[in-house]
DNA sequence: CTACCATTCTGAACGCGTTCAAAATAATTG
DNA sequence: CAATTATTTTGAACGCGTTCAGAATGGTAG
C-alpha cells in the first residue's frame, strides 16, 4: 500500500476516503463511525476502503503520519525563539498538542491500545519507528546547548526518556476532559519544570548512586 | 448481576461459564476464544453467558476481582517478614505478579484498554474503585513505620503515587516477553530501590522546591 | 479496433460480540 | 393441586470490521 497510487484517480479516491473518515471520526467519534458510513460518504463501496487501507485503524495511522509531517515546520519555528531546557521542552510538546487539538478524539483511537509494542498502532511498535525516530531527533536537539549541564552517563539516554515523558503528557491530554484541557496545560507546566530541575539536580555528587540505579533501570526498559 | 444468584443451580452455571472462559483464555488467548466457544464449553447456549456476564470483558473483570480477594492473605504473609520500604514495596508487588503468573495473558486483556478512566475495565475507572481502595490500604500500610522518614507534605499522596508506580510495573510485566519475565524482575529490583532512595532524598532541605512542584503535579493528576 | 493485463471497485458473505423476544424451568402462592 | 410469578435458558438476528471472488475500468501493445 504505497502512499502514491498507480493512477491519479486512485490517489484522489484514497484521499476522499481519508477525508470522509476523518470528518466522521471528528463528528461522531471513532467507534460510532462505521466503515460502511465512511465508504458511503466517500462515494465508494464498503470493500473499496479496504483496497486503500488495510484496516480502520490504518486510516488513523495515516492521518497521524501526515499530521506529523505537517507539524515539522511548526516545531522548528517554535523552538527558534525558545531558550532553556524547560521552555524548549514545554514548547515542543505544546506545539504538538495545539496541532492535534481539533482531532483530539481521533488521537484517542491511536492510544487506545496502550503501549503494547505488538500492536501496530502502539507508539512503541516497529510500525511507528520512523515517526518515533524523527521525534527523538527533536529531543536530542533541545538538549544541545540548552544551558543545563547534562551528566555524561545520562546524556545518551535522555532523549528517549524525554520522549517517553512526552508520551505520558499526550496520553493525559487525550483523556483530559477538563474545559480546553486546562488540566493538561497545568500538568505540562509543572512537569516540564520538574523534569528540568531533576536533570539539574541529578548531576550533584551525592546523587550519583541514585542516578546510576536509574540508568540501569532505563537500560532494562530499553533493552528489547 | 450480583455475585450470589437466586438459585444454587444458577450459581453453579455462572461458575461453569467463568471456568470455561478462563480455560479457553489461557489456552488460546483472550481474542481467539469466542463467546460461542465459551458457552459451548460450559454446556449452555451463547446467550446464557450474557445472562451471567454483561460482556466478554466482564468475565475477565470477575476473574480479577476474585483473584484479588484470594491474594489478600498471601500479601499479609509476605509483608510480615518484610522490613524497610524498599523490601516491602518489592514484596508487595512480587506477590501480585506471582499470583497472576499463570494468567498473565488474561490480565493483558484487562490492561489493553489502557488507562482511560471511562472504560469500565481501566484500573482508574469507577467500576474498579473498590479493588483500588483495598490496594491503596496496603500501600498506606507499608509506609507506616517503614524506617524511612516521609516528608509531611508528601505523606498523604504517597500511597497513591506508589499504587501508580505499581500499575506501571504490572503493565511492564504483562507485555514482558523475556523468559520467565526476567526483565520485569530486574526492573522491579531497580525501581523499588530508586523509589525508596528518591523518597529519602526528597526530604533534604534543598529538595524542597522540587518536592513542592512535584506535589502540585500530583494534585493536578489526582484532581478529577 | 481488438486482445490483453494490471489497477480499481463491487457487494455478498464470514465470524465476531452482543441483543432480545420468547420458551423452558423453578419457586411461590391461593 | 393448579395458577401465577420469577428465574433461567434458548437461538435467531443485528451491526460491526473484515475478506474475497469476480466485475468494471483503463492503459498498452499488436
Amino acid at each position: 500500500m504505497p502512499t502514491t497510487r498507480a493512477t491519479p484517480k486512485a490517489e484522489e479516491t484514497g484521499l476522499r476516503i481519508l477525508d470522509a473518515a476523518l470528518a466522521l471520526f471528528r463528528q461522531e467519534g471513532f467507534d460510532t463511525a462505521t466503515m460502511r458510513d465512511i465508504a458511503k460518504k466517500a462515494g465508494v463501496a464498503t470493500g473499496a476502503a479496504y483496497y486503500y487501507y488495510p484496516s480502520k485503524d490504518a486510516i488513523v495511522m495515516d492521518f497521524y503520519r501526515r499530521s506529523c509531517a505537517e507539524m515539522q515546520p511548526k516545531i522548528e519555528a517554535a523552538l527558534e525563539s525558545a531558550t532553556g531546557l524547560e521552555t524548549r521542552l514545554r514548547e515542543l510538546i505544546q506545539v504538538k498538542l495545539a496541532h492535534f487539538a481539533p482531532n483530539r478524539g481521533v488521537l484517542r483511537a491511536l492510544l487506545r491500545n496502550g503501549a503494547d509494542p505488538r500492536h501496530p498502532l502502539s507508539p512503541f511498535s516497529p510500525e511507528t519507528k520512523e515517526i518515533r525516530d524523527i521525534d527523538l531527533a527533536w529531543f536530542r536537539r533541545i538538549l544541545m546547548d540548552c544551558g543545563t549541564r547534562i551528566p555524561r552517563d545520562l546524556e545518551p539516554h535522555l532523549p528517549g526518556v524525554l520522549w517517553f515523558f512526552q508520551m505520558g503528557v499526550i496520553f493525559f491530554w487525550v483523556i483530559d476532559e477538563s474545559p480546553d484541557q486546562a488540566r493538561t496545560a497545568r500538568l505540562l507546566d509543572l512537569a516540564a519544570k520538574s523534569v528540568a530541575t531533576l536533570i539539574r539536580v541529578s548531576g550533584l555528587p551525592f546523587m550519583r548512586p541514585l542516578r546510576k540505579t536509574a540508568l540501569q533501570l532505563i537500560e532494562v526498559v530499553k533493552g528489547d
